[in-house]
DNA sequence: TCGTCGTTTCGTTGAATGACAATATGATCG
DNA sequence: CGATCATATTGTCATTCAACGAAACGACGA
């Protein structure tokens, strides 16, 4: 039981106007890597972990982490078959960003 | 008259299905420090670098920095009078960045 | 149960980033 | 010109990130 209720904002941390998972996913598509990634779900195409990183031209490992970033972008949702993971694209994750983030340059600018 | 016309894409680089410009600016607003910068130009707020660094609790040298990298995110806009320079948000910038990073969802989601 | 295959996690390395103090530039006033 | 104020740049350090190989995990099939 080390963290049961953390307060609304983390303690020390100045507010920035954005919620998390709007941060994760700016930060997720900063990376060209990922952005490189992105273009392989297009037409909603289903790509496990390993087609991921041979079209993107990366290590398989690396291809997971990168995967998982953008899962936490809520970019990507994952689909287990097996032994397989299958990757697509997040289209009502990614809606809902765009929404956020417009919400916050409304706000901000 | 430098670069006239520059490659599509350029050299070497995998396409990544955005724009330099769109690019700098996920990069911009993927930092926390930076949009809590950003919050500061709420209403239309025209602030000088000091002031920023003031309200925003970082050093002039940092607050200086982060202006240069969000301006290079088309985020905001400086304006020089006399020896003080003044940032405010740039909302031009801002929708075109949206509006391209929208036309980017809607390909590879 | 034992391999095996695909995925994830771990540990490491080099590059990029964030922050600061110190210094350099630039504009204004005397 | 010399002093001064606001900003920009430089150098340095600590932290984070991207990428890899190696090892651990998990789900099958023999």
């Amino acid at each position: 039981m080390d963290e049961p209720e953390p307060a609304a904002v983390a303690p020390g941390a100045a507010p920035t106007g954005l919620g998390p998972d709007t941060q994760e996913f700016l930060k997720a598509l900063g990376s060209p890597t990922r952005q490189r990634i992105m273009m392989l779900f297009s037409q909603g195409a289903e790509l496990s972990v390993g087609e991921v990183a041979e079209r993107a031209g990366i290590s398989q490992a690396t291809a997971s982490q990168q995967l998982t970033l953008l899962r936490r972008g809520r970019i990507v949702t994952s689909r287990r078959e097996g032994k397989t993971v299958y990757y697509r694209a997040d289209r009502d994750g990614a809606v809902a960003a765009l929404a956020e983030l417009q919400s916050y340059l409304m706000t901000c600018c």
